[in-house]
DNA sequence: GAGTGGTCTAGACCACTTC
DNA sequence: AAGTGGTCTAGACCACTCT
């Protein structure tokens, strides 16, 4: 492991274990470089890596502090696991996961899709439409757009696990990024009776662009989620 | 301006007009120094906050290059101001930002505000019960909870405008952080009263704790969106 | 004035990709 | 083998806070 990832490890665990409580000063710079024998730069990046996560904030001129945070806020901070598929999210807990697929098929990228995806006109893409489920219950209704010339070979048996797993160990390809917006609006008729609610329930509508390492586009999605089965969490920092 | 700034303003602006286009590949760290005179860490890091922010991604070995970014999305990225209030974030574009105070008290905090805050038993809190318009149409219903001693002399003339603008002008506090959740729910009576919307139609609830520059928690509010007004971003990176 | 964290350097060495 | 970005150093100097 890096030397900066190790002290950020020791220091995260430290605060949640709570050898450093809500409130407190860290050590100096100076002499947390003392203690793990090792340079200033490299002290300050682990620092920054607890800032952005939102666990500690320094000030200038004063020092370092751990954040007034309860418990409760500091178990949500360190089990917050982003970019994920469906399946990685949810399948942690022993939870059941499966999917239906509703349509599966390869047509021309209408404007929308050629926008999002940045693709030249007559390009072509998988729809995949999917609901998606929790323990055998309807949670999520995915609609999801992937060039073709970036995901040869998919099949119908990589649709009814993760995508994401074929996309990583089949084709050796690399998620880097997610550009998500969240909306909400009342379920239609078809979205009420896939996901087993009423029509004009609340449902929350999650626009997703994904990116590879590459920096291509490989994804574009529009989910909708029950209500009830919905939560989204960031930290903004300054 | 720092350095490391005017590097990741002057590239940044180079992707906006597209000198740099998607997925063109960006001059090598080495020739970038040369370029701004400058040290690798200190390139690096004007390229590091490029990739936090979603625009380019780099990859050992190979380069750095443009993410395949639309120029909608290049705009949308562009835009994203984070960590602001309320009102910070609609006064721009010349919209009409008003609020009208439903309820503006001092109790002791509750077990929710106190966990949530991190507050000792018998703290007392403001509660504000704020209703917000932008152009005189009801857009947000917010409670917000703020511990009495970090917030001394707010009143009433301060809720009707930006209890933001407050605590930077008058207090001198400087917001460091906000951890966000966001949840989907049927209006009830009262909300849907406020917000001039139907009972059972959907509402995006935001529920936000809010950290000073000092690690002190200064704020924990609950907001109810009309659907029709809300919008959240996100860009998750690995 | 003393001490904090922030910026920046010039260079060494490492891990990975590509040829 | 050559070239990329990644890590790390030892130290200089700066900006800010507190006394």
């Amino acid at each position: 492991m890096k030397k900066y990832e190790e002290i950020y490890t020791d220091i995260k665990n430290k605060i949640i274990n709570g050898d450093y409580s809500a409130t407190a000063q860290l050590p100096f710079e100076k002499d947390l470089c003392e203690a793990y024998t090792t340079s200033k730069m490299t002290v300050k990046r682990a620092l920054d890596l607890l800032v952005d996560e939102g666990l500690i904030i320094k000030r200038r001129g004063s020092g370092t502090f751990v954040k007034d945070l309860s418990q409760k806020e500091i178990n949500r901070i360190t089990q917050l696991n982003q970019l994920n598929g469906f399946t990685a999210t949810y399948d942690k807990d022993g939870n059941k996961v499966t999917s239906k697929i509703l349509d599966f098929d390869v047509i021309q990228a209408d404007d929308i899709v050629m926008d999002k995806l940045n693709l030249k006109p007559g390009s072509f893409v998988y729809t995949i439409y999917r609901l998606r489920y929790i323990n055998d219950k309807p949670v999520v209704l995915e609609k999801t757009a992937m060039p073709i010339e970036r995901v040869p070979g998919l099949e119908q048996t990589h649709l009814e696990n993760s995508i994401y797993h074929y996309l990583k160990e089949d084709l050796d390809l690399t998620i880097q990024s997610a550009h998500r917006q969240y909306t909400v609006k009342k379920a239609d008729e078809d979205e009420a009776l896939q996901l087993d609610i009423e029509k004009d329930d609340p449902v929350a509508v999650t626009e997703q662009i994904t990116y590879l390492d590459t920096g291509e586009t490989i994804e574009y999605g529009i989910t909708k989620s029950r209500a009830d089965m919905f939560i989204a969490e960031t930290i903004v920092t300054k």
